[in-house]
DNA sequence: CAGTGGTCTAGACCACATG
DNA sequence: ATGTGGTCTAGACCACTGT
C-alpha cells in the first residue's frame, strides 16, 4: 500500500470516527508530517486525494478543514458507476435478466472500438438500492478482454471480479448523460409508466492502457435516484 | 502564472492545434523536462492537471497518451456550473427575469448558512446555448459577500465579475442532481409542457475559506441538455 | 508579522509495460 | 532488459490568511 494512500485513508477514517463537521480544523501540515513520519510532499499528496474526494479543503495561510455536504440520501454519482467509493451503508443488489454471448451491433461495436464480428458478453440487470428499484442496466463486455463471466459474478460486482480475479486494471471512463422519457420495456422493468421521466447514462470504461472494454447504458428510476457531485476549484 | 499551469495549458494547446487523437503518444517525461527546463515534479504536476481534466492518461512503463471522447454536442457538466472550462465554441447568453434584494426563506437561508434576516440578491435567468433554450436558473447570493450586482453583470458572467472585480476566490461547490417533471412556471419559461421531464441541479458554491455565498437551482430543457463527464481512476 | 499551505528543485529508488 | 512513469525525500523559497 502506498504511503500517501494509507495516510489519506487514515485521515478520512479519523474524520468519520470523530464525526467532524464541515469547517472543523485538522492538524497543520508540520504536525501531520511528524505524526506519520513522512516528508511534506507525501502528506500533500494524501491531502490532495482527500480534497479531490470532497473530504477536506485546504486554505493557504490558514489550515486544513473538513468538508462535508449535508444532504443524506444523495449518493455520489460515481459510487454506482463502476468506481465504487462510499455507497455508505446502503446495499446494492441485482437481478440478472440476461447473460449471453453475442455479436455487437453497429453502435456497440463503435463505442467499444471493435469489429462487429468480435464476441461480447451481453448483460442485463435490474439494480436495487436497499431493496428499492434503482435502475436497469444493459452492458457489453469485450470477450477478448473479459473471457469468462457467469451468473454469480454478474449478480455480484463485475468490476471487483475483473480486477481481482483477472488482474485487469481499470483506467478511466467517459459518461454521457441525458434526460428523456421511458420506453415501454424500461417502464415495465422499473414498474413505472411509459413516458415517465428518466435519467440515462451511457458509459465507456477503458483499461488503464486506454482500450475500451465495457460499454453500458443505465436507465434510472427517477424517484429513487438523486446524486451529489462535489466539485473543486476552477481547474477541476 | 504558475509554471505547472502554464505547461499544462501549453501541452493542451499543442494537442488541440495538432488535432491529436485518442491514443496518440506525447513526448516522454524526460523530454518534457528538457523542453520546458523544469524539474520532474513540475511536469508531473502539469500532467496530473491534464489527467484530471480528461485530456490525457498516463501509463507507467509505457508513456503519456491523448485522451479524447468522441461525441460532439455533449458539454462538460461543469462548464455550465460556474467553473467554466471549455464550453468550446458554443455561446452562452442570458435573459434576466429578475434581479432584486430580498430576505431568504427557510430553505435558502439554510443552504447558505445565514439568518433569514440577512439580505440576499435574488436572480432569475433564462439561459441559451447558441440561441437555443437551455435552462432556467434561480440563484441567491449572500449580499454581505457580494455587496453589489446590476443587470449588466448579471446578464454576463456573475462569477467572472465577483472574481475579477471583487477579488473573491471561489473554492468548491456541492451539486445535488435529480430528475423530475416540469411545473407550470418552468414549462412556460422553457416553452415546454407541464409534466415534461427535466433535470434539476441545486448547487451551493463556497468561497475558498468554506463560506457558502451562492445557492442556485437550475432546471434544464431536457431536449437541449446532454452532458459528458470524464471520470478517472478508482480514487477519483 | 507569524503561521500555514503551495511551488519547485535534484535526486534516489521503485513498479510496471513492452519487446 | 530497457525504458517509462510513480513514489518519496529534504530542503529552499514563495504567497496567502488572519491577528
Amino acid at each position: 500500500m502506498l504511503k500517501y494512500q494509507q495516510i489519506a485513508d487514515e485521515i478520512e477514517q479519523y474524520i468519520n470516527q470523530h464525526d467532524l463537521k464541515q469547517g472543523d480544523k485538522l492538524p497543520v501540515l508540520e504536525q501531520l508530517m511528524r505524526q506519520y513520519a513522512v516528508s511534506k510532499s507525501t502528506i500533500t499528496k494524501a491531502l490532495e486525494l482527500l480534497e479531490r474526494k470532497g473530504v477536506i479543503f485546504q486554505l493557504r495561510g490558514s489550515g486544513i478543514f473538513v468538508r462535508r455536504h449535508n444532504r443524506p440520501g444523495y449518493m455520489s454519482l460515481f459510487s454506482t458507476q463502476g468506481f465504487k467509493r462510499n455507497l455508505g451503508d446502503r446495499v446494492l443488489t441485482s437481478d440478472v435478466l440476461d447473460l449471453s454471448i453475442m455479436k455487437p451491433d453497429e453502435t456497440v461495436s463503435q463505442n467499444l472500438g471493435i469489429s462487429t464480428e468480435a464476441d461480447v458478453y451481453h448483460i442485463e440487470r435490474i439494480r436495487y438500492v436497499d431493496g428499492e428499484l434503482f435502475c436497469v442496466e444493459e452492458s457489453f463486455y469485450v470477450k477478448e478482454i473479459v473471457p469468462y463471466l457467469n451468473r454469480e459474478i454478474v449478480t455480484d460486482s463485475i468490476f471487483d471480479y475483473i480486477q481481482s480475479a483477472l488482474g485487469i486494471t481499470i483506467g478511466f471512463s467517459d459518461m454521457y448523460m441525458q434526460v428523456g422519457r421511458l420506453q415501454e420495456k424500461e417502464a415495465r422493468l422499473l414498474q413505472l409508466n411509459i413516458g415517465d421521466p428518466t435519467l440515462r447514462i451511457e458509459s465507456i470504461f477503458h483499461l488503464s492502457n486506454g482500450t475500451p472494454f465495457d460499454y453500458s447504458r443505465i436507465t434510472y428510476h427517477y424517484e429513487h435516484s438523486q446524486f451529489v457531485i462535489q466539485a473543486n476549484g476552477p481547474y477541476l
